[in-house]
RNA sequence: GGGGACGUAGUUCAGUUGGUUAGAACGCUGCCCUGUCACGGCAGAGGCCGCGGGUUCGAGUCCCGUCGUCCCCGCCA
């Protein structure tokens, strides 16, 4: 028989009591989280959002109520009337912050009963993520789950705050939007009225947001839902929640202090300080000393020990002396067994023809001088992991090159290579160097991009961003010769800089923007750079375009990944401990079951038919 | 699109070289217990070994396929 809530009022929380409470009357109300019968003597951790009391029922002061809270069983939600009670000295139990004192039940409200959940949210074993998301209600019971949820509220709420209180506006921007068919894949929504056209639902309020700045408001801001169709990953979502600013008349540095601003008030509100102004880092030495655009500043950087060998060496090792032969260095990594070194061949993916030698001793043997050599360079200890990733001899350039940009695309490949390999190593190695300690926190400014990238298929120069970010204003030059040589790999677009900047932490991307486009003449130079003519951007672009001709100020941003940064901040390994209702690698949605057919009707009312396709 | 890992009770897992009736812990049910807090004791229920096919005298175990979950590459600001 269950009871009615009535005009029953809670009084506390279940957290929150404290030998101070001791003597008051309460009303706590939550979920049974766990139940001891000791026969006469019953208890029952009574939970919330906020934490566990234990409430007592003793056959000595109320007989009746005691034999209620028999039937008691796990999640039931009840309402309790009771006597804060200091605990005896002996019975307390300094585990739980309500541990100095219990509830004493004068009276019992059974609201709802529970059927036996799949799994207990005081279970301490995790359940398989499949059922934890099918249940997702009970998973979001958990006490970790509830404080992931609760850290993103004050994350988002501080960031707000933040912002507001610097003069941005808070502004909608619309979900249901035009398809321009730039970067990843839209997510389509068809038109009833309008059968076989779609809207698009936007993969960023990119366009919106510059069209905001010229309308005349100056800063503006959105934590937004943002939409991109493409494949799933452990920090990737199909739908997921940027922090998404735009201000007029800034220089990079204006976006960077703003993002530090709010960075520093999210961080706070989780409990961290942390430490503004963040280094800075050329895109180009990010390549050249951690092979990644997005380098992890927790471990070491690469050294480049091509001169420690001799040039006999390097041919012998079939060693492109033209490219660099990287060191990677992992501390602490201790004796690898020969299982272990065997297992590093398989963690390297080579790009462009680069090669690992993960054996480190049999080069020691081989070449005991450059060994030595690369030792000191690296600035090894007795104990530290090198590995060596060098191009190959067969592969890239026969002599030195020297073309515009900083780093050639054969060096790249090498410089990626290297760099994938030492991240691998580094989270294969995580509990020797013990370098990712929780609450070390390194963030970084990656500046200067490229503008443009080499793409092999189409032989051509491509964006590396999206079409309106500022090319460096001292690259226009370059960007005016390279306009001629867009199908040149060795095009002056190469060198080419974009005033874009990625704020990284830890090695993760937490957010990207730019300067943008905000002048005509400018604008159509980088679409005619991309191969495009004006036909062809105006029928893709044209709104915007045309926008940009009334009076554009200067204007640039940002955008972060809201998910991403809770999940650093709650120390979680994927996005789906972070999002309430997240969706599989397949991106399905296992609680509600989406995506599913729709009914022929709803179909036939939007115009659509299925395509059946058969193998 | 490609590569890899996993799938056994409600949950977490074990299951030897292919060999009787597939085990443990937690959870669940019943009984006992007045100071536990991962309470304890006794008894009990609970299995399409993901699904389909094959090899074999015999398959949880080997093979093929398929479905699902996870991770990575490709893809993706």
């Amino acid at each position: 028989m269950l009871d009615f809530l009535g005009d029953l009022r809670r009084t506390h929380m279940c957290g929150v009591l404290r030998a101070a409470d001791a003597g008051k009357k309460a009303v706590l109300m939550g979920w049974v989280n766990r139940r001891r019968d000791h026969g006469n003597l019953l208890f029952i951790d009574l939970r919330d959002r906020t934490g566990v009391t234990q409430i007592v029922f003793n056959t000595d002061r109320n007989r009746a109520i005691h034999e209620k809270a028999e039937g008691l069983r796990n999640e039931y939600v009840i309402a309790v009337i009771g006597t804060v009670k200091l605990r005896d000295a002996n019975t307390i139990n300094p585990n739980m912050p309500t541990g100095e004192v219990e509830l004493v039940a004068d009276e019992l409200r059974i609201l709802n009963e529970s059927k036996l959940p799949p799994f207990l949210p005081s279970d301490t074993a995790l359940t398989n993520e499949e059922t934890r998301l099918k249940y997702r209600y009970i998973d979001l019971r958990r006490e970790v789950m509830q404080f992931n949820i609760e850290t993103r509220h004050k994350v988002a709420k501080a960031i707000r705050d933040y912002l507001s209180g610097e003069g941005f506006f808070e502004i909608e921007t619309p979900f249901m939007t035009r398809s321009t068919p730039e970067g990843a894949r839209d997510y389509l929504v068809p038109s009833r009225v309008q059968p076989g056209t779609f809207y698009a639902l936007p993969q960023s309020p990119q366009m919106f947001k510059q069209i905001l700045m010229i309308s005349g408001f100056d800063k503006y801001f959105q934590i937004v839902r943002c939409f991109r169709d493409e494949d799933l990953r452990a920090d990737r979502q199909p739908e997921f929640t940027q922090i998404d600013l735009e201000m007029s008349y800034p220089q990079p540095e204006r976006v960077w202090e703003v993002v530090e601003g709010f960075l520093t008030a999210a961080f706070a509100a989780a409990g961290y300080d942390i430490k503004t102004p963040f280094p800075r880092m050329d895109y180009d030495e990010g390549i050249r000393l951690y092979g990644i655009d997005k380098p992890d500043l927790r471990l070491p950087p690469f050294t480049d020990v091509r001169e420690c060998f001799s040039s006999e060496n390097l041919q012998e090792l079939a060693i492109n002396p033209n490219l660099p032969v990287i060191a990677i260095h992992i501390p602490k990594v201790g004796e690898l067994s020969r299982k272990e070194r065997d297992d590093i061949k398989p963690m390297f993916h080579s790009k462009g023809g680069a090669r690992v030698y993960e054996d480190f001793k049999r080069i020691g043997n081989k070449y005991p001088a450059a060994a030595e050599a690369i030792g000191k360079n690296v600035g090894a200890e007795a104990g530290d992991l090198i590995v060596l990733v060098a191009g190959s001899a067969q592969a890239g350039p026969q002599s030195p090159v020297s073309p515009h940009r900083k780093v050639t695309p054969q060096e790249l490949a090498v410089y990626t290579s290297a760099g994938l390999l030492r991240l691998a190593l580094a989270q294969k190695y995580a509990e020797r160097h013990q370098c990712f300690q929780k609450g070390d926190f390194r963030f970084l400014w990656v500046t200067n991009f490229p503008m443009f990238e080499w793409d092999e298929s189409e032989r051509q120069w491509m964006a590396a961003h999206h079409p309106f970010t500022s090319p460096h204003e001292q690259d226009m030059k370059l960007l005016e010769e390279g306009v001629e040589a867009l199908h040149d790999p060795l095009s002056p677009l190469s060198a080419v800089r974009a005033l874009a900047y990625d704020v990284v932490l830890n090695g993760t991307e937490l957010g990207s923007g730019s300067i943008r486009i905000h002048r005509q003449d400018v604008q159509s130079r980088i679409f005619r750079a991309l191969g495009m003519t004006e036909e062809e951007a105006k029928a893709r672009f044209g709104f915007f375009l045309e926008a940009l001709e009334y009076g554009t100020p200067p204007h640039g941003g940002i955008a972060l990944g809201l998910d991403r940064i809770v999940m650093i901040l709650a120390g979680a390994e994927s996005l789906r401990e972070v999002i309430p209702f997240p969706k599989t690698a397949r991106a399905v949605d296992l609680m509600v079951d989406a995506p599913t057919p729709v009914s022929e009707a709803q179909l036939r009312e939007l115009g659509i038919a299925i395509r059946k396709t058969r193998e």
